[in-house]
Parts: C-alpha cells; sequence; structure tokens
DNA sequence: ATACTTTTTGTAATTTTTACAATAAGTATT
DNA sequence: AATACTTATTGTAAAAATTACAAAAAGTAT
C-alpha cells in the first residue's frame, strides 16, 4: 500500500476521530526472537551486542523489521533461521510491545516470539550475526537495550507455562532420549526438581512419549531404556480437542 | 517517523538482506476488540455489521487503526471506551495477526485484544458504532470479514484459560454477589456446569473473595450472603508471585 | 563375589477432587 | 402455627491425584 492508496481510508466507519491517514504510515514494525539455549548449564538467552547508537554496547535481541511479503511467523521463522541455521525451529508467538517511546528513534512495534534449542554443537557464529552473539544465562542478564529485559521476562514466563502442556522439548534433546534426559530437560527450563518416580508417574500420562526397544550403550550403569516422540499420536490428539 | 527519517537503518546491522527502508512503511496497523457480553443467555461477542466494501454486509469485529501518539494498550483502550461508554474495562492482549493477505486492499496487522461486560442495560448504541453493533451468540456466529472468526476463537480460547486464573468477574457482576452469581458468570464462559459445594470448596481458596454481612433482599426463598472482590489483597498476592 | 551407580517399580500417606447427602433459613401455603 | 417448598450452606465418604520415600533390578568397576 502506498501512500498514494486511499483504500484503508474505508476504515474510518469505525473511527471516532478524523486523523490524517499518512500519519498512520509513521511507524515501523518488526519482531524478535528469545531463543532460549538448553545444555547442561542454567537455561541462556542469546543476545547480541549492539554495535551502534541508541544503545550502542549494550545487550540485545535478535530481531529485524517485518518485510511487506512476508506473514509475521514468515519473518520470525527467517530470522530464527539465519540465526540458529536450524531448519525446523519450533517457535510461538508471545506478545506484542507497542508502547510509543520503547524506541528512542521513533515508533517501532515489535512482535516477540520465543525458541527453545539444543546449545550443543550449536553455533550462532555461523550466522550473519557474526561474533557479536553470546549466550547468557537467564539468571543473570546484562543490561538490555530497549525494553527487551521486559520481552524476556514475558517469553521465559511463557515458555514455562507451554513447557507443562506442549512437547517443547521434541527438537531439542536427542531423537531417542532417556526418562532422565526428558526430566533434566524439565528441570532446567522450570529450574526445579523433581522426583525421579513421580516424574516417571507423570510422563506415563504423556501417550505420545513412547518407549523403544532400544536402550543407552556404553554407561557405567545400568543401561536405561530409550524414549522416543510419536509425532503422529500428539498431532491426533491435538486435532481433537 | 517521516519517509526522509534514516534513523531505523541502524537496524540493518542485524539484518540479513538489504531492502529499501522505505518499504517497511507500506503497512497499516491497527487493534481489533472481541468484546465479550455476560447475560443470561449464552455468552455473546459484539459485532459490527459493514457498510463498505471489504465484505460489505459481513459482520466484523470493532476495531481502528492505531495513532502515532498512542500505546497499544491506550489504542484498544480508546476503541473500547468509545463502544462501551463503561469507564474501567479490563482488558487483555491476545494475540497479533499479521498473515500478508489477511486484508485484500492491503498490508494490514492487527493486535487483538478480549474484554468481557455485563449486557445488561448496556447500549452499544451510545458509541459511535451507532446502530449498527449487536451481540451474537459465541455459540452461533454469522460469516465474518477479514480473519475476524480466527481472532474470536482464539480470544475465547485466552479467555477461558485466563477466567481460572484470574478474577475477570470483577465489573461484570454486581458489586456484591452472591457465591451462585459467582457460579453462573464460570458457568456462562465455560460453558459447563459446577456442583454447587464444590464449586464454593473452590472459590475458599480465593482469599480475595471476601464474605460481608450484608445479605440478599425480596427474594421467595433464604437469602445468599453477599461476597465481594478484595482488590487490596489481589494486586497484593499479584504483586508477590 | 562384592560394592557401587543408576534405572525402574512399588507403596503408603497425604492432599485434592468428586458425587452426593443433610441441614439451615428463608418464603409461601394451608 | 404447622407444613411445604426453594435455595443456601455445610458435611461426608469414595475416588483420584500427588508426594515422599523405599525396594528391587540391572548394569559396571573393583
Amino acid at each position: 500500500m502506498a501512500k498514494t492508496n486511499k483504500t484503508l481510508r474505508r476504515r474510518n466507519e469505525y473511527q471516532i476521530y478524523d486523523v490524517p491517514i499518512d500519519s498512520f504510515f509513521e511507524l515501523a514494525f518488526s519482531i524478535d526472537c528469545v531463543v532460549f539455549g538448553y545444555g547442561k548449564k542454567d537455561l541462556q538467552v542469546l543476545l547480541i551486542q549492539r554495535g551502534a547508537e541508541p544503545y550502542k554496547g549494550l545487550w540485545a535481541l535478535p530481531g529485524d523489521l517485518v518485510y511487506p511479503d512476508e506473514d509475521l511467523d514468515t519473518s520470525a521463522g527467517r530470522v530464527l533461521k539465519a540465526l540458529t541455521s536450524l531448519p525446523d525451529l519450533n517457535f510461538e508467538q508471545v506478545h506484542t510491545f507497542g508502547a510509543v517511546d520503547r524506541h528512542p528513534l521513533g515508533r517501532v512495534v515489535t512482535v516477540a516470539y520465543y525458541a527453545i534449542v539444543n546449545m550443543k554443537g550449536f553455533n550462532p557464529k555461523a550466522a550473519f550475526w557474526a561474533d557479536k552473539a553470546k549466550w547468557h544465562s537467564v539468571k543473570n542478564l546484562p543490561k538490555l537495550a530497549f525494553d527487551h529485559r521486559d520481552i524476556i521476562d514475558y517469553s521465559y514466563k511463557k515458555l514455562k507455562e507451554s513447557t507443562m502442556t506442549k512437547p517443547l522439548w521434541n527438537g531439542v534433546i536427542e531423537e531417542k532420549f532417556t526418562l532422565t534426559e526428558l526430566q533434566s530437560f524439565f528441570e532446567t527450563v522450570l529450574d526445579k526438581k523433581f522426583d525421579k518416580g513421580n516424574f516417571r508417574k507423570k510422563i506415563d500420562l504423556f501417550q505420545y512419549v513412547k518407549e523403544t526397544e532400544e536402550f543407552e550403550k556404553d554407561v557405567p550403569y545400568r543401561p536405561s531404556r530409550l524414549f522416543k516422540f510419536d509425532k503422529k499420536l500428539y498431532q491426533k490428539n491435538e486435532a481433537s480437542s
């Protein structure tokens, strides 16, 4: 829609005040990605150090302006792909931040997305973002640019909520995994310890966690049975709920 | 930010492709409000019949473009105030819908909000929207313009989720209410019947539902004790969680 | 063979949920 | 005034879910 296009004026039928249509275009529209990194330590967040004003030197979330010809989700997917080089990353919209003064240089509304990846063997430097990307513990975040601290807090809360109800661990831990590994995922994300026995009972209720006939190898103790995610069953049950 | 302003180009440090900055401004930005009406019948949604193309004659959600000088939440509050004439309406952001083709005339990204009001004595005609606003049962929605059906479905789901955890009934049912009235609110919103005794036990856990020393009057049976919402206690407990 | 480590299963106490019954407290009727 | 009727309110026992903890199983290491 170019500035000369009048079509949008038709929405005026719902408006209370008469505002020049051109003024609505004086804004920019972006997405920001909160990429959580799962590993042996604390849960981490991928941040990028700003090389220019405003907030030069501070850490910020990776993001980009939304292209005119791409859906919001496509935009988030594009940035995440460029950032992580992972093909089938699951991500979810969190919230949209649109305070007038959230960007010191003008009006920028941003839609926040989050995703979670396995940090093992993960190299954010492979991406365009180069050597300025770095993991930071969610428990010890540096000073952040813009309202990015709010965005992370919001996303972390949503991540925790979703962890209880969705198989976010799929694609993050190994394809064949032990229940102890699955438990570690929950413990790291939720920052909370679980009882081994009781955790198993809970998982038993998740029918889409299917046991295989394979077992761990080369461990100096009793090998654990390996389990896997039954994607078809999960999607089937999702569809009917 | 006018088109001649170059400041936004600084975000290019995070971009992968080089896209002319001007193209980012070829979009519009709106909010849409899903106003749920609580009454004696089914839960209702306030819709407006479109008087112009596109989707002329179809029903749509009330909404408006976001003004350059207002926060997103302010924008939603403005529309809701104009629509309902209610001063202290609680509303919540639901989701942002940004598919490229969601508006046939151009790129319009919209942020959805929902609110719930008491339909009793409520007159949407008082507002600017005039006589085209009408309540529709969530169980029997007409054909809707744009992706507004998706927006309603999404909002209804979120409303149900929030009903379990937040006192959405505050400001909707009477200030002093019986537990039966509170139960009716839950039953209507969640479209589900509850056991009287068990519902009370559940409510007992909500410390912010405080009993008063007042009772119903002029009822042809045993008068029920009246309860009220302890806002201070609620906010205090919210803050510490 | 024994110690050690982790997996896996079990179990009993506690808490929460559920279904349903009993009692209380008003009005309306006889 | 006694009785019927309606809804409010409390209670209770069974069922289900959660929790804390223990025991047994199955491997490696000494």
